[in-house]
DNA sequence: ACCGTAACCAACTATCTAGTTGGAAGTCAA
DNA sequence: TTGACTTCCAACTAGATAGTTGGTTACGGT
């Protein structure tokens, strides 16, 4: 096995480990068994468990920011497709989540390459919105990021407001759609975009958007908890 | 020292300690410590970490359940008031999202009645929303929620979404009036006090037209499963 | 005072865990 | 082959950690 892939190893199960884990509760032997390599390697590679997470975090924020990226012309459908993203990919919420538990202020890695980066798609985004980039329209993506997240981060909280069906394959498309209409009706687009059905004011159709939608699932990624 | 002295101290102690380093992270010594208190009385009184965590989460959850109480006649400012809340007890949203990740199926005790506890909530939400309860008005509900607590689950993401700016008191107080702004727009709420000058000068193009967005949907079939 | 019950605690233990060590097995060049 | 170098690993260690034990102190009734 060459280092590359010994390391490669490492990382993958270091990923599925701290995302099931997280930092305090992941164990490296696991993650040395599971990578099918000697636990030491953790340490001739990567220095420390935490340091691990580290390199395991910068990866994931790439990949984060890689499917948040392009808003594309469409904001509302946008919406949609991160929470069928995020649905279809656990392990990264989780990590995220995991993450921001953590969060010490130094920056990670790479840091400023991915403001960077990220301020491009908020220029994407920005366009979509038929606005000029400005911190209110980076906020906006924030915030369109967070509506797409959040039944994922909060199960326990869904099923307490929400109530029994809020969970269920049933459940997360009826979420889904409360949020394309939650975020269509926020930003003001009716309809312009190109999707052909009506944007109705009024209520009643309800359906008629998600099927628009374009695909949901796609259910992918195993590594359930 | 009283039992019940006792065991406040021990989850107050508990609750600090959660907070800050989840459920693995926690050492049942310093919670001891903190509280005063002998180690052997948590077991004594809540019999293993794991269910002190719980015992905690309990208390927690109602307490969320309380805040998020009353939705009252203005949903918008709602969200403002949740938001404010949230940023002024940082722990109580820590503790909410160690329980999401370490989330198992099999229900906290008292689930149940925080649950129609909650549908009490949603009623006020609808009536609010000058519309009939319903599980789109809960998930309404539970997006207003999220849209309030996001910035402080992920400051992480905010920051590489939003830029340096997102942090520090001015991060937050723009954060706040966005939010509430991308409520209106999307409830479809005209300004009615004089809230919330708009600093960005951003917000306007939305909330114009958005009133007439008025409600979202409801789904027709009623309730699935 | 006496007794039973319940709260309390110092010290202990069995186990687990991150991190180390010293050397074996490959790799490549001369 | 030799020798320098790198990747790999089984076994080890030092320290931490959740959970126990056995006994002591406080308390409330009679």
């Amino acid at each position: 096995m060459s280092k590359e892939a010994t390391k490669d190893a490492l990382l993958a199960a270091a990923r599925s480990e701290f995302a099931a884990h997280g930092i305090a509760g992941a164990r490296v032997d696991r993650i040395a068994e599971r990578a099918g390599v000697n636990k030491e390697r953790i340490y001739g590679y990567f220095g420390s468990k935490e340091k691990l997470f580290d390199r395991v975090m910068e990866v994931v924020l790439d990949e984060m920011a890689e499917v948040v990226a392009m808003p594309g012309d469409d904001p509302v459908e946008y919406v949609g497709r991160i929470h069928d993203f995020y649905l279809a990919h656990p392990e990264l919420i989780r990590l995220m989540t995991w993450e921001s538990l953590h969060y010490r202020e130094d920056a990670l890695e790479g840091q400023h390459e991915r403001i960077a980066r990220c301020a491009a798609k908020a220029e994407s985004l920005a366009a979509g919105l038929g606005r000029e980039p400005s911190p209110d329209v980076a906020r906006t993506m924030m915030t369109l990021i967070g509506l797409a997240a959040w039944p994922m981060v909060m199960p326990r909280l869904g099923r307490i407001v929400v109530g029994e069906e809020f969970g269920g394959e049933e459940g997360h498309l009826r979420m889904r759609e409360h949020l394309v209409d939650f975020v269509r009706a926020a930003l003001g687009r009716d309809a312009d975009g190109g999707t052909a059905e009506n944007s109705t004011g009024s209520t009643d159709g309800s359906t008629g958007n998600a099927g628009s939608a374009g695909n949901a699932e796609e259910s992918g990624d195993g590594d359930a908890r």
